[in-house]
DNA sequence: GTCAATAAAAATATCGATATTTTTGGAAAA
DNA sequence: TTTTCCAAAAATATCGATATTTTTATTGAC
């Protein structure tokens, strides 16, 4: 089945500038290039991007909706700001939705199913390799593990399960990318996918969902750590 | 601490002519008003609501994120279709979020928590006996459910749990107002609203979540029923 | 009659200009 | 110094016009 790779599967070409503002507003704010609580003025972003203003507002409103930006009354709009509580909130969401979407998931999937898991996990893993020997492309991995996972919950029957787990996963990667920098590399993230590629590949539900709690938490505290201490300084 | 009441308690003013369409649509939309399915086309809509094109086409994009209308490349853009597999999913996805927020927010509710719940109740029981007796104001039923259900999960702790509960929760009202007419009334929703009322109250959150649940399924299957009938014959 | 090509009509997307509102930066008053 | 008021500047929201694309209708070929 894993009728969930459709859905986003091969993107398809942008029709408008309107599409074209989203996709590379939402990257800026989703990477960290434009700042959390940063105010985004409409003349700022239409030098940026070379687009006019009304494509730029419709995408602002899209993204509204997406919760990466705050739009307000008659004075314009700002990323959202971050911190250590929302952090924890959208983990512990993420993980309800993840391991609920996994469960099903890996219940249903197919031979289809587990063929892309398979290549999803080798192009990660292979990132990874290069990475831990100092070549460090950061936004291809965090492309990868996003494709990774995709992969794991892609035969989950639930469109909504499935909607809803990517918009969290997209704001905990917001996350994980403001902190990367900064944190240590204490865990063993290539490990941690190893088990869940195993355990999916397996069918063993409890395991593969065991994991990927710890694997969530374990990216939460990460965060939530490094961002304690900057709002401890900084605030 | 009930601090999610703030979040959408006292609606903000409307400050601009944007957010004036994104109400009118988005009511519209779940009220089935605007039917499932329909075009959108801006012309139509300019001359319904008396608005400008900009701030419809700025509604209808933070809509789609909503996912409550479609937006389709050069052509425009839609009312999202309904289905009985979509109802079935919508019902299962927000059982599971309401469930979550349910048990936090019984379990952190403090006075002021039990005081709005106690009001947003007898609101809810005072218009059922009024239908019970023949007047129908459906609408107001549905503000006052829709109260109801925002009261009882208001001290939930988690922001994030409490949007995509809400989304989902309106996704599924969509639902609930596209088949009441057909719907024959044999389920007795007030007295499920009162058990739900008095678990809460006592604070027994497996009652309470016991109860949402068959609440919950209930009014998907009643749905579900509803819009399976209608496929086979219409389509 | 069906199909393909094409012209006309309709609808969408986007720009540039303008009205409105908020913010800023003093100057005057307390 | 702090506050209050006001005008100038900046920014937002929205309109009306236009370019582009899609849809519809029509015509001619097979």
């Amino acid at each position: 089945m894993a009728s969930n790779v459709v859905e986003i599967g091969a993107e398809s070409p942008e029709r408008t500038n309107s599409e074209r503002a989203y996709r590379l507003l939402r990257n800026d704010i989703i990477s960290g290039d434009l700042a959390p609580g940063l105010k985004l003025k409409i003349e700022m972003l239409r030098q940026r991007y070379g687009l006019g203003a009304a494509p730029i507002r419709e995408a602002l409103a899209r993204l509204s909706s997406d919760h990466l930006v705050r739009l307000e009354g008659q004075r314009g709009c700002e990323v959202v700001a971050m911190s250590a509580a929302d952090a924890r909130d959208v983990g512990h969401v993420r993980k309800m939705l993840e391991i609920e979407a996994l469960r099903d998931s890996i219940t249903r999937g197919d031979e289809m199913w587990e063929t892309n898991v398979i290549t999803a996990f080798h192009r990660l893993e292979s990132i990874e390799r290069q990475i831990n020997q100092g070549i460090d492309d950061l936004s291809e991995w965090e492309r990868r593990n996003k494709a990774f996972h995709v992969a794991l919950v892609a035969a989950c029957n639930s469109p909504w399960l499935f909607r809803l787990r990517r918009q969290v996963f997209d704001q905990h990667e917001r996350y994980r990318r403001l902190s990367r920098v900064k944190t240590v590399r204490t865990r063993d993230i290539s490990q941690e996918h190893r088990d869940l590629f195993q355990a999916a590949i397996d069918r063993d539900v409890d395991r593969a969902t065991a994991v990927m709690e710890t694997h969530i938490q374990g990216t939460t505290d990460a965060v939530t750590a490094a961002l304690a201490a900057r709002e401890k300084t900084g605030e």
